[in-house]
RNA sequence: GAUCUGGUAGCUCAGCUGGUAGAGCAUAACACUUUUAAUGUUAGGGUCCUGGGUUCGAGCCCCAGCCAGGUCACCA
């Protein structure tokens, strides 16, 4: 309940008691139980409650009372949604601006000439900088009387700004300083201000305000985080919920983390630089597929209206890519984001970031040069140095990585040479080693099975893992010397995979074979087999050159870069459940609102035929008497029958 | 999907054999013309996630649900 009770009387002065009464009612209704008489207002005698449980205000009612016109607020608990105390302060602040005349929502331009970071750099080499404006949020203000302090929060971070209130307010009209600056100007508004800079006498370089402009109010209060002298930030937003859902809050008030996100764009434009300066081109292909390829992965599946079709959302651009050398060009890159319909964690969001490049001529061999070079350039770009620190490890992206084949990492870490082994024997070394698995997995599975459960968690520190079995790689060429395995790398860092490459199949006959083959892993329950695209072969059946495709996990990349072992840390908006509908507390509860129903029917009414009609229980009768009684609604009178309840008012 | 943990003021968090709630910051008011996680004094602010149950009485105990996070499984 938020209402401001406020009723008036004119025409007459006597006839206070009309208004006097409702506002009574209303102080009483909401606990307070006084009430304030306010004498003459604008030629109108009248009084006035309010309380942060009654505001804002309602709309005003007109009525005759002997004679005289009362403006009463009446209470209405159910008119409009809940405002926390700070809120209403807030948007009473608003209003207080537009009746001084002011725009609390401008919409001209405003000119900034400096940005926070930019008037410390230039000012601590000693330039003068008599007139600089800037803009951006107010973070906090420090008010000492006639002047003040406030911290300004722009796109490059904070500056402290000074106020005084005669140099704000030259003339008599200290309106600007003591009401707009003072009491109206909350945490979390846009200015404008423009001024000089100079120091404090702590030293701290400021901009000395001589003029200011609302340039947008904040209408929530911002979380309040605050950094000490020794860098330690206090209260900062932990909550998971928050961060994601509400990311611009985030972003706003938690340190460091758009500096993430910086990054991680920094990382794409590192890619693209290096792959522009070779002369490769990027491009966009179908995020709706008739057949999602290139991957074993569940899809999203959508449908098309028009053609009445179903779409799947792709799992992976590959296939579109290949089409592409396929068509001439040399070197085709894309930025892709891909959507798997699986699981959620740590790890793995719905949607995500591939970029994928595909270069004609070229091996895997060469690729893993490519590789290296690229990673050794994205990681001095982010971070200007080939290291990293990735929680307490130390990464080294700096070029060559170690190369060690999937034969040799399972020897190394299981003792066991699987090189010449059948499924039967791959399926008694899982046994052995207490690998799960399932009769749907074959060969190649099996083998990854046994890398990942052994292998991978020991590759730290950037190592390509060549040369996998033929199985797992359906569009993978084949090993030109060793029988039964694939020209394939993938990188591995922490223990992760962070990219993956191929020489490309561009035999046909072999890929249509290798497509049947997924089919035939289909048939024995693999429900990520690939689905075969015929069109893709027939653009092999054109003809492909050789050529080296390499896939990363934009992603994880970013994350190994900056340091975030979540994938949500560096996804803008991650995916999250809905949240839940915000429940209508405004309204009455369904059990207050059936009782005061049945009530409002035959008021007043006995109460235990009340409570009867009403079919409650004990305890949700209780519950919501008590709550009716408290918003005023029902009165509970005791006469020589019994209990009356009738409606109040 | 299994399992564990959490959900209390705008924010960060306390709370106790079960007796309807506390702190800091934020908010409001006053003081103060260079402070800085400003300070001092005072005040207001809470359906203790939702719904059931046990109880004379539940933020706390029990059951179910919602949301978030961790671990495992599945999955790149």
């Amino acid at each position: 309940m938020r209402i401001v009770a406020e009723a008036f009387v004119s025409g007459f002065g006597g006839i206070l008691d009309g208004a006097e009464g409702l506002v009574a009612a209303l102080a009483t209704a909401c606990g307070h139980g006084k009430y304030e008489k306010r004498g003459k207002d604008n030629g109108k005698e009248g009084c006035s409650h309010s309380c942060a449980k009654i505001r804002p205000k309602p709309r005003l009612q007109k009525c005759n009372l002997n004679g005289a016109v009362i403006f009463a607020a009446l209470i209405s608990t159910h008119m409009h949604q809940e405002l926390s105390e700070q809120e209403q302060v807030r948007r009473e602040a608003l209003q207080e601006i537009i009746n001084l005349g002011i725009d609390p929502f401008p919409a001209a331009e405003y000119t900034v000439t400096h940005t926070a970071e930019g008037i410390r750099d230039t000012f601590d080499e000693g330039a003068e900088m008599k007139d600089v404006s800037l803009a951006g949020r107010v973070m906090s203000k420090r008010i000492m009387g006639k002047a003040s302090f406030a911290e300004l929060q722009d796109s490059t971070g904070r500056i402290q700004l000074y106020f005084n209130r005669d140099e704000v307010c030259p003339g008599e009209d200290k309106t600007l300083y003591n009401e707009v600056f003072k009491k109206h100007l909350d945490r979390g508004d846009f200015i404008g201000v423009r001024g000089f800079v100079f120091k404090t006498q702590v030293g701290e370089t400021s901009v000395h305000v001589l003029e200011f402009t609302f340039l947008g109010k904040s209408l929530r209060p911002l979380p309040v985080v605050k950094t000490d002298a020794d860098g330690v930030v206090h209260d900062a937003v932990h909550d998971a919920e928050m961060r994601y859902r509400q990311r611009y809050v985030d972003l706003v008030v938690n340190p460091g983390v758009k500096e993430v996100f910086v990054k991680r764009t920094k990382l794409f434009n590192s890619f693209r630089e290096f792959f522009n300066s070779k002369g490769y081109l990027e491009v966009e292909t179908p995020i709706l597929q008739p057949i999602p390829g290139g991957a074993a992965a569940r899809p999203f599946i959508t449908h098309h209206n028009a053609l009445d079709i179903p779409l799947y959302m792709r799992i992976a651009n590959e296939l579109y890519l290949k089409r592409l050398i396929v068509g001439g060009f040399d070197g085709v890159y894309e930025f892709s984001k891909n959507f798997r319909n699986e699981g959620m964690d740590r790890t793995h969001n719905p949607e995500f970031t591939a970029m994928e490049i595909y270069v004609a001529y070229k091996d895997y061999e060469w690729m893993m040069r490519f590789t290296e070079q690229l990673l050794e350039k994205a990681c001095i770009d982010l971070n200007g140095s080939t290291k990293v620190m990735y929680g307490d490890v130390e990464l080294d992206f700096k070029a060559p990585y170690p190369r060690v084949t999937m034969f040799e990492a399972i020897q190394t870490h299981t003792g066991i040479d699987i090189s010449a082994m059948e499924e039967d024997g791959l399926r008694q070394v899982c046994k052995d080693l207490g690998i799960e698995i399932d009769p749907t997995m074959g060969k190649g599975k099996l083998i990854d099975e046994i890398f990942g459960a052994k292998c991978e968690k020991n590759y730290v520190q950037p190592t390509f893992i060549t040369d996998y079995p033929v199985e797992m790689s359906p569009l993978c060429k084949k090993h030109r010397s060793k029988p039964g395995l694939v020209e394939r790398f993938e990188l591995f860092a922490t223990g992760k995979e962070i990219a993956n490459a191929y020489s490309e199949l561009n035999d046909p006959i072999d890929q249509r074979q290798r497509f049947e083959h997924q089919l035939a892993l289909a048939d024995r329950g693999d429900d990520e087999a690939m689905m075969i695209d015929q069109d893709f072969l027939r653009a092999l059946e054109y003809g492909m050159p050789p050529t080296s495709g390499l896939g990363i996990g934009m992603d994880r990349l970013a994350m190994l870069l900056t340091d975030k072992h979540t994938i949500q840390d560096i996804l803008f908006f991650p995916q999250m459940k809905p949240e839940k509908k915000e429940t209508k507390k405004v309204e009455l509860s369904g059990n207050e609102k059936l009782i005061f129903d049945i009530l409002s029917k035959s008021s007043p009414m006995d109460l235990n035929d009340l409570k009867i009609r009403s079919g409650l229980s004990g305890k949700q009768w209780d519950i919501s008497m008590k709550a009716l009684g408290k918003l005023g609604l029902t009165k509970v009178t005791k006469t020589e029958e019994g209990l009356t309840v009738e409606v109040a008012g």
